[in-house]
DNA sequence: TTGAAAGCGCTACCAA
DNA sequence: TTGGTAGCGCTTTCAA
């Protein structure tokens, strides 16, 4: 039903070959105004449009993106994905969206699908290089946040470790010297965000600091520090996994009457500016958001094009302090 | 440099025909399992990736759809456009989304170019139907929350009367009688949601309540309530034009030593699942934003497949109240 | 200024 | 089980 009207259809009502046509809808010129104008008339009396496969196949230009993300929702992704439109617009280029709902067999369901709609996918990945390998049959791919082995991919690196230096450092200089964390449950293993926390609390002297465990929400974050209070009623700081389990924290701390920062000081991980609405806004070791799915666009473009890949330092994002009100 | 080992290049090396090529990739049966093996295998080794185009042309399914929003950071849009792609997720579709970064030179551009990616095009528009429809040029549009005279324009339309009649309602039950209003600032005209509030305050014997204007943003909600109540320092309750604003006006009162609800009540508009991250969390005028994205690209395919639009009625949302803890 | 022919890369439909 | 032929809808030579 869809594809119906071509360019043989307009072609005869207009009364010209289709060449003619052709000329006519792309601009070109060599062709008589009037010629023109009875073609414009005649396709658009007949509802025609090009199709857009027929077109592509002729013309080898217009790049398609698809952009793999875990949950739309989660704020954090909401802001790569700003940043990867933004930077493909800029390009011309246009980007699939896909939401995988955070799980792995939709993932899997999407990379079947997405290697034949785009030239190149970008984003965040759960499944192991060899399986990706499979789906993705050789398709530039750019993964964002974690390293690969296998030369078929490329990756966007996040750096948090001098920014998690510089949160503790900051607290510390404050004077805080009970500073516990609230890392992410339900994964197996412990967060690198955990590693470079305890990293820098070491270096302050300041050793096996206390870590709990949040889901990933607010009420996560919320539950999360009433437990960590409750067993560790000393604290002075804590740093979360990420803004969204920190503004959880923040709502438990004001409920148990805890003031921020005087009582207690939040640092959040992201940066999101999500951050600013919560009272106090949110003290964070923030990324830049915008430029991880910018340079995950601009890194598969080059792969698309056959051009040399970025430099591995330009391919780095590192996580610097973003202070403001909540320590 | 993107498209260059065809399936031609496949079927020479594996010493077989372009049609075996094409069984063997497409799982078709008809093939002898050493022979798919080793095309596979030369495929693989070859790089191969099939020409989307050319498989487009001749297979004619898969669904594109354009998805035009002014800002994914609007966490109203970017819920819109999450239910939009479970929506087109469930049906195996694809959705390119479009950023217009709230500017019309950016919309008509997107408009250029999205006419030759997709089967159809979904989202807000701001420009008016004449210019759309040049654009457009005869492919399927749904519009959210904007009417449509031209009937080569689909709708999905908001409804928020009820929903603001509710909210007042609840405030008129609780006590209050001094309720004001932020509407939003800078556009030409007052919104829709300002007039269903004097209705509404209308129906209650309130009349000629106090409105005051916010820019998009929680700063400007909260600028903009500290002079409403600088103006009107007896009011006991404020209805904002969403939910930003009522976060920033939140944040706001919160700062003047309001207690909220019980010195002032706050109820926003959207309903946004981020009303729960603030403290307290916020009472709203709920839109079902998921089914808003779900409803656009359900209609959007019927008009692809050339089936009968949805009903009218069910191209409604309404907007109920969500009672949660701001009033 | 216009049209005829060729071909983009692939799959469907036959016949072998 | 395989291959030949045709053709999807369009643009691009090249002649007329």
């Amino acid at each position: 039903m869809s594809r119906r009207v071509t360019i043989n259809d307009v072609a005869r009502v207009a009364g010209v070959s289709r060449q003619t046509v052709s000329r006519a809808l792309n601009d070109k010129g060599e062709i008589d105004a009037g010629t023109k104008q009875r073609v414009l008339d005649a396709a658009r009396e007949l509802g025609y449009r090009p199709s857009r496969f027929a077109r592509g196949l002729v013309r080898q230009d217009s790049t398609t993106i698809g952009l793999v993300i875990p949950d739309l929702l989660n704020p954090f992704f909401t802001e790569v994905a700003a940043g990867a439109l933004e930077a493909a617009r800029a390009r011309g280029w246009h980007v699939i969206v896909y939401d995988t709902a955070d799980s792995i067999t939709v993932e899997r369901g999407t990379l079947e699908v997405v290697v034949a709609q785009v030239d190149a996918v970008v984003g965040y990945f759960s499944l192991d290089e060899a399986e990706l390998d499979r789906h993705l049959g050789g398709m530039p791919a750019v993964l964002i946040g974690r390293d690969h082995r296998s030369p078929r991919f490329s990756s966007i690196r996040i750096d948090g470790e001098k920014g998690v230096h510089e949160a503790v450092d900051h607290l510390v200089a404050a004077g805080h010297r009970r500073i516990g964390m609230l890392d992410h449950a339900g994964r197996a293993e412990p967060s690198l965000r955990r590693d470079w926390f305890i990293d820098a609390m070491d270096e302050h002297g300041l050793h096996a600091p206390v870590v709990g465990n949040a889901v990933q929400s607010a009420d996560g974050g919320a539950e999360a520090l009433n437990e960590l209070l409750d067993q560790h009623p000393d604290l002075t700081a804590v740093f979360t996994y990420n803004d969204i389990i920190a503004m959880g924290a923040l709502k438990a701390a004001r409920r148990l009457g805890k003031a921020v920062p005087g009582d207690l000081a939040v640092v959040g991980f992201d940066g999101l500016q999500l951050g600013t609405v919560v009272d106090p806004a949110l003290t964070s070791v923030a990324l830049d958001t915008r430029r991880i799915g910018a340079l995950a666009i601009a890194q598969a473009g080059r792969l698309v094009a056959g051009e040399p890949s970025l430099p591995d330092e330009e391919l780095l994002v590192s996580a610097v302090l973003l202070v403001r009100e909540s320590a």
